[in-house]
DNA sequence: ATTTCTTCCGAAACCGGTTTCGGCAAGGGA
DNA sequence: TCCCTTGCCGAAACCGGTTTCGGAAGAAAT
């Protein structure tokens, strides 16, 4: 017997075809099929139909790196999530994702993902990005009012996409819900319940949306003709603790609204333990319409109404922007919006008490409260 | 006045360091560097600290994109998510993914990030994006007993981890959580509380983890020194609406268990509805613990004791994995495996009833419910 | 019949790396 | 002293594309 020679481990992976097959077989230069593909002006009709044919039958597709390299460019997209923010975009995150890949492979694209905390970090993970060519172009979900990633990328000179608006839009592409809209829906809607003192818990004024949900709600409050109350305005509430406070803040004052607006979901759900640590019952003796549509909103009792938002439908657009926007169209021709769509929960109904008998409900409860707390 | 001259837009875009900026600085030639760099021995100890000192000095870092034109490696990894099941890795999503890319990042990875429905789908992208270069290896989420994805995947000879483990692990790398401890222990801990009758709802058996966690109950019912009931145990509870009519189904029963065991807390959220609608307390006319940790459960009343997965650190421990298997380790010795915590929440306690008693009480709750129900 | 444009493609350089090959100089053995 | 290694690096090809440049052939103009 014979022992074989030692072989070296070549892997079977089926080799790709690359562009000089493709001129090969044509009998043409790589050169001028490359041209032919990519639409060059000084290639013949003929010519480029025939390539065109030949690389469709030999399945021939460029491969990015390659084209990378010379170009600059990969066909990706980049996605930076900031993960020091009390669970933002968590509920959104999978559908969003979903929505911005199937987009992107219909084009043929990919998209490069990565995380950072905010501030310089994200700045230098978005340097990152830029400097190695992992992405083209980015996307940027959860806008500030005055964005440093929107102007780190407009200084590189680097494509990219809103998902929402900024204070100064000039040179921008974007994609957003109207919350505004939202917004003055839901205090219509309460106004039409019959609630007269309504209450508006806002997110975070850093982000911009926060800035337009409140003159959605100050647009709703003058459309329905009651007037604002300042002291039922409270702002900053993007988690469930937040939104706590805030509930129960409105609902110590002296006149107590009996339905609250929120911008987000996620403090909505904050009102519900301060309804039952208050003894009130949400939907009768406490509205709450809130914006979002996050699944934890179906696990509340009674389940959350709120304004949903349909973040894979989200993620397509923006891809489609933020490609065309790479392909070279005019940034403030890229801008579309959507509404968001009110999803009926039971937490919002007619109230069952004016704001002074509310007052007298909460006052009892609290001296419960400081009753059995006392020694 | 004359006029300047159409000039091109020039993108003012900080030029990079190239490999031969870095051989020009040394007096080298490019390939030199290269082999420095690389750790070829044909390059002198000497003279490969200078060619490190001097990268570091000029901030070098190679292109990934230019190298994988002739490596075919591009430093990315892969993950495919599936989009058609039913919410199954939602609530872990924002997490798993900050802890895959953050590792990633440490190491000057990136993430590539896809979607896809099931089946054939999910292959083809796979394979687009190993035949594109877009990923060296990947990570695989939610592993089947018998997984398609590692068979392409192996045949191919592309790296990648499961996130899981399989029927057959001859030849790969994994990282899981040990859900039949889980199991086991949260049997263990109904018997404590003195349950006799326990169900269990478990998963897919699609889904390798299935097999593992129906494993770990039977443990701790043996360890417990109860006895199996055949009857007590329902498989492919994925589902809110799965869950609930397993549930139903078990509490139907002659001899109804007074506490059930869930594989997934997707799954035990269910019971909830079943519960109230048979007029059920749970926690103490019927105890549920469950695994995952999904958000969810903190919103259920009383809230979901269940034991939480970290998919933060799972990430992280995934990606280490994948590199080092890319880079050559041998995939057997990548194997590694962690505990589920519990978090306590109100759902299990010592049962109120008997099996006995808890029959009498559905049966007079259904009968009132057919009654209503008759004409 | 020239000359001058156009049209269309080949040739070759280039992008930023990796890898093969060969050769020079120093060292070791005879 | 001569020859053969060995260590170390330069030169050049290569990866799969893109882009610039120039020239041949045909059409149009003179």
């Amino acid at each position: 017997m014979v022992s074989a020679p030692v072989q070296k481990i070549r892997p079977v992976r089926r080799e790709r075809v690359t562009i000089s097959h493709l001129a090969d077989a044509l009998g043409l230069t790589k050169g001028t099929v490359s041209r032919a593909l990519n639409g060059y002006p000084d290639i013949s009709d003929g010519t480029r139909q025939r390539v065109r044919k030949q690389a469709e039958v030999m399945g021939y597709r460029p491969l990015a790196h390659a084209q990378a390299i010379r170009t600059g460019r990969s066909r990706a997209l980049g996605l930076v999530l900031q993960t020091d923010i009390p669970g933002a975009q968590r509920p959104f995150l999978s559908e969003f994702l979903a929505g911005l890949t199937s987009a992107a492979s219909a084009e043929n694209w990919t998209l490069t993902v990565a995380t950072s905390a905010g501030g310089q970090e994200m700045l230098n993970t978005i340097n990152r990005l830029v400097d190695e060519r992992k992405a083209d172009g980015f996307i940027l979900p959860r806008t500030f009012a005055d964005d440093p990633r929107m102007k780190l990328l407009r200084s590189l000179d680097v494509p990219f996409v809103l998902y929402g608006r900024v204070s100064d839009p000039r040179g921008c592409a974007w994609f957003d819900i109207l919350g505004e809209n939202a917004m003055r829906d839901a205090v219509q809607r309460l106004a039409d319940h019959g609630h007269t003192r309504i209450g508006f818990v806002n997110g975070g004024l850093e982000y911009n949306f926060s800035h337009l949900r409140e003159e959605g709600f100050r647009a709703g409050m003058s459309q329905a003709g009651l007037t604002m109350d300042p002291a039922l305005l409270i702002d900053g509430a993007m988690t469930m603790e937040a939104g706590e406070e805030a509930a129960e803040r409105l609902l110590a004052q002296p006149k107590p609204p009996t339905a609250i607006v929120y911008a987000v979901d996620l403090a909505a759900l904050g009102a519900y333990t301060t309804a039952s640590r208050l003894g009130l019952e949400i939907g009768t003796d406490l509205s709450i319409i809130s914006y979002d549509g996050i699944p934890e909103g179906n696990w509340a009792s009674p389940p959350l109404t709120t304004f949903q938002v349909d973040s894979r439908a989200a993620g397509e657009r923006l891809t489609k922007l933020v490609i065309r926007r790479i392909r070279g169209a005019d940034a403030e021709s890229l801008r579309e919006t959507a509404e968001a769509t009110l999803k009926l929960g039971g937490s919002d109904g007619p109230p069952r008490h004016t704001s002074a008998q509310l007052r007298q409900r909460v006052l009892g409860k609290t001296e419960n409260i400081s009753q059995m707390g006392g020694t």
